[in-house]
DNA sequence: TATTGTTATACTCTATAACTATA
DNA sequence: TATAGTTATAGAGTATAACAATA
């Protein structure tokens, strides 16, 4: 195996640091006006346009551990945003889903959310914006390897 | 102006932010393993192979605002890995650096850190590593500027 | 007056692990 | 026994704003 040198890929690994942190704070400002906080907002426009899911399945998709979402989950119910329902099928688990406030808010928030964003993509063309996220794809598997191996 | 569609764009956000989550959590790992936080890691590996910056450009750099950058190097200081100094040229800011301590776990951690990303870049080409590169700093330029517009 | 940092406050997130309830 | 969540704990980061010292 030829081994990658890390002068190849550590402008990379610096590239994509600074540029999601750079677009974080950027988001999280957004995010933050609306009485949010990144955390809260990624539950949001997770469950946003399903009809809801399981703890476990939303800890997976948001990459919060299922302690944390708890408190988190927690906070958005105090704000009326979310709900929490135990199914019959399997007492086990809890099924949360937004509430009718959480729905409007999301189909307030979650355009405008965009609108916001867009003017940062209008300099890539079509066939750029495909490349770049086919290699941010193909990285991120390589990623979901590696955590596999390490666990 | 031509508006980039909400379906374009939104596919490469979602790729970055789970990207670089994913990257984050498995680059977080092996950071608490040397009983550094993500943050403090960060400042870490901003001070290795410089002389030293003031508090204001390390907060520059890794994004860390004055006020949490004040608790996070404090932490630092009580691990003995870096130090504070007041210039006699402006009396107002403060000089951070490595210690000798922080130079040799930064000579020791960082190589590691890098070896342990290698594996993650081996399918990617030279070509492809510099278009990802390139292509990420062309999106954090026009972040950056929106950041500017927005404040 | 403007700039550089520190301090104070209050809250949220995080990791970790013990615990409960159900399967 | 295994799985899904909650609770408990302790620590760290965050935003915000008031403050002190220096320029």
């Amino acid at each position: 195996m030829t081994a990658t040198p890390a002068h190849r890929f550590l402008p990379v690994i610096r590239e994509l640091a600074r540029t999601y942190q750079v677009f974080e704070q950027l988001s999280g400002n957004h995010i933050r006006e609306l009485g949010l906080t990144p955390p809260q907002f990624d539950v949001i426009a997770t469950l946003g346009n399903t009809s809801g899911m399981s703890c476990k399945l939303l800890s997976e998709k948001t990459l919060i551990t299922k302690g944390t979402l708890t408190g988190v989950v927690d906070r958005l119910i105090d704000k009326g945003l979310v709900s929490r329902r135990i199914p019959d099928e399997d007492r086990r688990s809890v099924f949360i889903a937004l509430t009718a406030e959480g729905e409007a808010l999301f189909a307030r928030v979650f355009p405008a959310h965009l609108d916001h964003m867009q003017k940062l993509f209008d300099t890539f063309s079509e066939t750029e914006l495909e490349q770049i996220q086919h290699m941010l794809a193909r990285l991120r598997t390589g990623l979901d390897t590696a955590r596999k191996t390490a666990s």
